[in-house]
RNA sequence: GGGGCGUUAGCUCAAUUGGGAGAGCGCCGCCUUUGCAAGGCGGAGGUUACCGGUUCGACCCCGGUACGCUCCA
């Protein structure tokens, strides 16, 4: 399969490379589709043929030339001839690593094993890595579409050593790959080594530069300073000197001056990292025992190189992808330009579009915050520069995804695997932007018509953009459209305020976090301290171990005393450290010395897991503690049972969904906390009544079989294949993997994996604690179920005695509401606040809650109509009064009480005596029922207004007589007082003054 | 994690300084018309997201919560 399209396209290229002479610049590769991805092999290195790399001779004539082939190569050189284990790419999403925006370098997924944490079966890995640089620390958004090199995404080769092989093997490979195999020219490469730094007291890392004078004339071997040639992790931990491949692609000529210059011609193409110190706290570098190799080689540079072309969107990893683009209509075809406009659009979309694609195909979404947030800054952007530059005004980057699996899919089959549930939610997130874009449109023309002197104001583009997501460039566009500017340096004024506010209150409050700094992890492991043997935490009886040492969370302290919450770490415990969604476990630990058995006693508030240590998070209550103490832990045990019915529940609940909602709801993260349990699941769809009824029925009848619930590790692959198996999207297990199955034995599963009937049970890959029965679960509700973020689904549920507790409280509010149907009237309107207040606050079965709501819906009902009556009669009543009150007062002014009543009945009791009475005015007073206050309002016709009687100081004299105040306009003002015994007197202020302004 | 904005009738949105919650569309009824489109008249429909505070009085002011949008980290 390697054969035709490998040999034909591999001598073409043959002649290109070793052209020599002149640089040229190809404007387009000869694009035929059936000699791009179809024709590929595929990336499993285990097929790849091999003739090619085991006979050195032979490479010239099978220069691989295609992405492809490249790539394959790649890994067949260090699978094959390197004896490196091949590892798949981890995902794009780092799922595990909340200190990470994105995968964004090869080494991501080997981290633990440089920090000392982790280790592999395997001490040589190759692999390609998908990296997303957009967002983090390493932020190359803005600069994609503008020069030829940069992307957000983008696939780093990869080869690493784990404290196998150094510095003379990863040289001597990277120059036979690139040589031999690939059939660079010699001539073009440069190396560079680390130069050493007087100020950091580091030597030049001379068996580097001694190694490529080897293969390299001196002049081409070249020393780098610290910022190019030393690699660090972070503040702290594993570093070392690197050693970087250049390549020139001109040619015949000495280009040493160019390297590390930012010369397109002249790029960087392999970067060889040696781990060999670790920078301590203090800032001092230590030497590592075992020694690290991690490398990194920018997979569309490479090829671009082989391919000679000048620049990476030139090679068939993009054109394809360009045809598509074009293919939407509309446009001219891509013209290679740097600065056009169009071509810019070209390179920006079809970055984009391959980051999306990936990022959500591992489980990312577009969403406003995080890891999502930075997706959609993306997804934007390539939505304008498409509406812009292209007039795409319609969803339109799910049309590009088949070219982006046409090109990546055979290596990363995930994205061909989740095609639909890509396409769907960049559908969803372009509609979505395409309205902000309208909204933006009509608040920009406000804008506009406020700009003086033909400037929008600085104020109006920032609010724009900060309040209504719109870009400032396309604030210019528009401005410019309409002959105004932008005032951009106001705006970037107002920009950098912004985010300086929020760094500023981004920065501090980390008070309360007691997890080990890496350096405090490596410090522990120098001094001997063991890992916490922790297998006592499924069985955890009381058992006695030493203190090893005490963490305040700034520093290691010998000892701790009376108030202080540290950090313990012992030998040996019985408590689960958080894991897998599962909380902590509580409980005490009671040192004992010299016989004096409570020596101290330590309230242990929490437990976490710091690599190998198992953290007790404790609160000193009496005495103090000392590492080498010998104490007793124990943990408390009612919550434990909760916290494991709880957890048993979840996997009932996850086989439940499984079957109500699909295959696909895979799950994405949990929480097992004693009270209850938290699931969130991939589905875009809300669950409905049904659906929860269903799942609620399926848990039960799991829960009335009580089934037993088993756990025992197996091989990982042996346990990958058990049918029905749930396993966390993106999480990576141990080998061998604790599995945790309900009704079968793990061993019978493991036995035979194939067999129908597991998929009718729950079997997950679970470290977690459980009940023995799954009658010990006792009751399971389903609470809540609701959007988490597009794509994600929550649902809450609870059980034992919770779900006991939520039962009883639905039952209790049935009674209520069969109460309630017989109250009246006022008893009626406060029984429904009441009921309604409760429900909302209350946990309940959703299924209850829902049926409860209904009833809630019938009580408002009836209580409404019983307002309506009561504020009609009210009415009435006053207006009968006020009838009366025309009779007896003859006189322009009527002022009177009108008995009970509240504001409206009043209102409408005015109209009818200003109907009466067109030119006269009225104050009329009423009582709220029930309430200790009195209700006043006045109108006055304008004929009296001009002689002086105004309704705001009518009613506000009667208001003051009564212990209130009011006030309103001349011809209606409306008041209030809280003494209702001074009736008398608030009526006869308002005669008194109505007299003194009238007559 | 920190800002900004929003939440009012079934839908889209108004509501001057705090002083009697409206419009358009849709819905229902009646009228006009041979019928349709339309028009005329009338009507129903609101816990102004929720909770609390200030006030004689809150859609409006203040604090909190929920949800949504948005920017920054």
């Amino acid at each position: 399969m390697f054969g035709r399209s490998g040999d034909t396209a591999g001598c073409d290229r043959r002649t290109t490379v070793f052209a020599g002479g002149p640089h040229r610049v190809r404007s387009h590769p000869p694009t035929r589709r059936r000699s791009l991805p179809a024709a590929a092999p595929p990336s499993r290195p285990d097929r790849f043929p091999v003739h090619a790399m085991t006979s050195p001779s032979s490479a010239a004539t099978q220069i691989p030339s295609s992405p492809a082939d490249i790539r394959a190569a790649f890994l067949a050189f260090f699978r094959e001839r390197c004896g490196h284990e091949v590892v798949p790419s981890s995902p794009v999403v780092p799922h595990d690593d909340p200190t990470l925006l994105f995968t964004n370098a090869g080494m991501n997924q080997f981290k633990d094993v440089f920090l000392g944490q982790g280790s592999r079966p395997y001490r040589r890995a190759a692999d390609t890595q998908k990296c997303i640089r957009a967002g983090g620390k390493h932020n190359d958004l803005e600069d994609v579409g503008r020069d030829t090199y940069h992307h957000t995404f983008f696939e780093m080769l990869g080869n690493w050593s784990f404290g196998d092989y150094f510095k003379a093997e990863a040289i001597e490979w990277a120059w036979t790959l690139l040589t031999e195999v690939y059939g660079l020219d010699p001539d073009r490469l440069y190396a560079t080594y680390f130069g050493g730094d007087e100020n950091s007291g580091l030597a030049a890392d001379l068996e580097a530069r001694d190694l490529w004078r080897r293969h390299l004339p001196e002049a081409r071997v070249l020393p780098g300073s610290m910022k190019d040639n030393f690699w660090e992790m972070g503040e702290t931990g594993p570093c070392g000197p690197c050693s970087e491949l250049h390549y020139d692609r001109v040619g015949g000529r000495d280009a040493a001056a160019l390297v590390n210059a930012d010369d397109p011609d002249v790029l960087e193409i392999w970067n060889l990292v040696f781990i060999q110190f670790n920078r301590e706290a203090d800032g001092i570098l230590k030497p590592l025992p075992a020694k690290h190799v991690d490398t990194g080689m920018g997979f569309e540079r490479l090829v671009s190189v082989i391919q000679n072309r000048r620049s990476n969107y030139d090679t068939e990893i993009f054109t394809p992808i360009f045809e598509a683009i074009r293919a939407l209509g509309g446009t001219k075809a891509y013209g290679a330009e740097l600065a056009d406009e169009t071509d810019i659009a070209y390179r920006v979309l079809a970055d984009h579009i391959r980051c999306l694609s990936v990022a959500i195909a591992d489980g990312a979404t577009p969403s406003n915050e995080g890891r999502g947030y930075v997706l959609r800054r993306i997804l934007r952007r390539a939505v304008r520069h498409g509406y812009q530059q292209m007039g795409l005004k319609e969803p339109f980057l799910a049309k590009l995804l088949p070219a982006v699996q046409a090109t990546l899919g055979d290596t990363f089959p995930e994205l061909r695997e989740r095609g639909d549930r890509i396409a769907r939610i960049l559908e969803d997130e372009e509609r979505a932007f395409l309205k902000t874009l309208e909204r933006g449109l009509a608040l920009f023309a406000e804008a506009a018509d406020r700009a003086e002197a033909g400037i929008v104001a600085a104020e109006d583009a920032f609010k724009l953009h900060d309040t209504y997501g719109f870009p400032i460039d396309l604030t210019e566009v528009m401005a410019r459209e309409r002959d105004l500017v932008v005032d951009l340096d106001g705006y970037e004024r107002l920009m950098a305020e912004a985010r300086a506010a929020s760094r500023a209150a981004g920065s501090h409050g980390e008070g309360g976090d007691l997890t080990l700094p890496p350096d405090v992890l490596a410090e522990l492991e120098k001094t001997g301290t063991p890992f916490t043997d922790d297998a006592a935490k499924h069985d955890p009886k009381p058992l006695v171990a030493t203190v090893e040492a005490i963490w305040t969370g700034s520093h290691l302290e010998a000892s701790a005393a009376g108030g202080e919450v540290v950090g313990v770490i012992l030998d040996r415990t019985c408590c689960y450290a958080e894991s897998g969604g599962q909380v902590g476990d509580t409980g005490m630990l009671r040192v004992a010395r010299n016989g004096d058995d409570e020596h101290g006693v330590l309230e242990i508030l929490d437990t976490l897991r710091c690599g190998g240590y198992v953290l007790h998070r404790a609160r000193v209550e009496r005495g103090h503690v000392r590492t080498g103490d010998r104490a007793e832990v124990s943990i408390e045990h009612r919550r434990r049972g909760m916290i494991a019915a709880n957890h048993t529940g979840t996997h009932l609940l996850n086989l439940a969904l499984r079957r109500v909602a699909g295959e696909d709801s895979d799950q994405r993260g949990s929480l097992v906390a004693p009270d209850r349990l938290r699931f969130d699941y991939a589905g875009s769809k809300a669950l409905s009544l049904d659906d929860l009824a269903e799942i609620d029925r399926i848990v039960g009848e799991a829960v009335a079989a009580d089934l037993s619930v088993h756990a025992g590790e197996a091989p990982l692959d042996a346990a990958k294949s058990i049918r029905g198996l749930r396993a966390v999207f993106g999480e990576r297990y141990p080998d061998p993997v604790r599995v945790v199955s309900i009704g079968a034995p793990v061993e019978r599963l493991v036995e035979h994996p194939e067999d129908e009937r597991w998929a009718l049970q729950s079997t997950e890959f679970c470290g977690g604690t459980h009940v023995a029965k799954t009658g010990e679960i006792g009751r399971f509700a389903v609470v809540s179920e609701q959007a988490l973020a597009a794509g994600v689904r929550r649902v809450f549920a609870v059980t034992g005695v919770a779900a006991e507790a939520a039962a009883k409280a639905a039952q209790a509010l049935d009674a209520r509401f069969d109460a309630a149907a017989s109250l009246h009237e006022e008893a009626l309107l406060e029984e429904t606040a009441s009921i309604s207040n409760e429900l909302e606050g209350m946990t309940l079965g959703a299924l209850e809650k829902a049926r409860l709501l209904g009833r809630l819906d019938v009580l408002r009902e009836q209580a409404k109509q019983a307002r309506k009556k009561m504020s009609a009669s009210f009415r009435d009543a006053a207006i009968g009064v006020a009838r009366g009150l025309l009779e007896e007062q003859t006189g322009p002014c009527v002022v009177g009480f009108l008995g009970e009543g509240d504001r409206d009945a009043l209102l409408g009791a005015l109209d009818v005596v200003r109907a009466a009475r067109p030119d006269g005015a009225a104050l009329l007073v009423a009582q709220p029922s029930g309430e200790e206050k009195l209700v006043i309002v006045a109108a006055v016709s304008k004929a009296l207004i001009a002689k002086g009687l105004k309704a705001g100081d009518w009613v506000k004299a009667a208001a003051q007589a009564c212990g209130g105040n009011g006030g309103g306009k001349p011809d209606s003002a409306q008041a209030g007082g809280k003494d209702p015994s001074k009736l008398e007197d608030a009526l006869s202020a308002a005669r008194a003054l109505a007299a003194t302004r009238i007559d």
